[in-house]
DNA sequence: TCAAAAGTGTTGGAAGTACACCCATGT
DNA sequence: ACATGGGTGTACTTCCAACACTTTTGA
């Protein structure tokens, strides 16, 4: 247990939300910042960096989530840790990789300059490490986690309608859903509830909207969400901090 | 993307394997070493220890494994990383943490000492550092796994009777399940097929024997299985190594 | 012939899928 | 009035849980 000598321990983030693409359906995008050193100088790349010493490790996700997107996430749980010796080419680099979602308000508010732009998830170039390997398990997790779960609901603002919630259904798993069963299946689960309020301005009838079920769990991760968490009023974030009591 | 001083990677791995208790019954087993030194000194802790500059993680946690038990894992997948600040009392210490199957028959010939012993695991002392919440999490993550997967398989040897088989459900699920329905289900799954031989000695009708069906995917991972994790599914795949009948 | 476990058949309910149909609004 | 999406009804299928029943052995 003693501190290992010349391996180096970093954080990256993959960063997940909704935008439209030029046909203005929504699919899944990601932003990414390009490498202003070697290796791979100029690639794009996932964020991230070293972990501090006085931060966890979700903390240090936060940090360069907050540096990247300048917001906090809706959602933010561990991917995995990739740790083969020659993944990166200088130095035995372990990272340990989170994926994050953000809403897509606050996703268009992320300044982006030169070194910092937003791809769509299927279209990726080649990028630095072994980062399209991390994408793609981060957008498997996050597609197979969409079925079961209630993570949707963290690109969507407080109050929704079926069909907008619908939409980030069909985005993330690429298939189209039927409106009739998908609305029976979401108010049976007991995870919304209607508001009584109703959206005028669209050529037809006017949809309701939906806000979630504070004390319905979003996500059933076993004993590291035990440790209670504070039902904050952004009514997510309830199911991805890992509290290790000493 | 520095190498980060004061802060110390290791790995762990929560073994699992079945064995009887005083009533016969099997149930779900874990070997602890006894900490020998500070911090925690004598207490029961997982296996593990730091990683070498030169093995991948997942290999560190086969070497460490082997160091313990002696023996290869049926099944070995990472668990999680645990990293909060105050984890460890004197050092920065960072655990990355896998579990591991291992049949019955080769657990019994494990080396036991002073330092060395076998614990149900439902019945765990206090164990050194946040270990108690890291197996009460591969505790879920098997559980979980096994109503979706077909993890059970690397509890058993090559052929097996389909009640050895619920058998193993039931330990780990701790309920029992009906004989036919089980039956049923495994069988139309198509993971496992009769192999015509049939056990006698019991006082009763003799059970047949089945085997896996070898090209049957044990866990969908996603894309961690198909290109960089050769090591995650493959070993069960190669124990009951294929014979499809024409 | 009896106990015990292997293995088969049958039924009822829950949940998912497909799709016909009505409702309420803006144009 | 009619197009458009919101919302309801309903039949069909598939899967699962419960449990009665038959089969094959050892004692």
């Amino acid at each position: 247990m003693t501190s290992t000598a010349g391996l180096g321990l970093a954080v990256s983030t993959v960063i997940f939300a909704l935008r439209n693409d030029e046909r203005g359906a929504p699919s899944v995008w990601l932003p990414l910042v390009r490498r202003i050193r070697d290796p791979h100088l100029g690639r794009w790349a996932l964020p991230g960096g070293a972990v501090r010493v006085e931060e966890s490790l979700e903390n240090a996700a936060r940090r360069n989530l907050a540096e990247t997107t300048s917001l906090g996430p809706a959602y933010l749980e561990q991917l995995y840790a990739f740790g083969d010796v020659d993944r990166s080419p200088d130095q035995r680099l372990v990272s340990i990789v989170y994926w994050a979602l953000v809403r897509p308000d606050e996703a268009e508010q992320v300044t982006l300059g030169e070194n910092v732009r937003w791809f769509a998830a299927d279209a990726l170039p080649e990028l630095a490490f072994d980062h399209n390997l991390i994408v793609d398990y981060a957008l498997w997790r996050l597609r197979t986690k969409m079925e079961y779960s209630r993570i949707a609901h963290a690109f969507l603002g407080s109050r929704f309608t079926l069909a907008e919630l619908r939409e980030v259904y069909e985005a993330v798993l690429q298939k189209p859903l039927d409106p009739a069963n998908f609305r029976r299946q979401m108010l049976s689960s007991g995870a919304i509830e209607p508001t009584g309020e109703v959206v005028t301005g669209g050529r037809h009838r006017p949809p309701e909207l939906y806000r979630y079920v504070g004390d319905v769990q979003l996500v059933d991760a076993g004993p590291l969400t035990a440790a209670a968490q504070p039902s904050v009023a952004t009514d997510l974030g309830a199911a991805s901090t890992a509290k290790v009591p000493a």
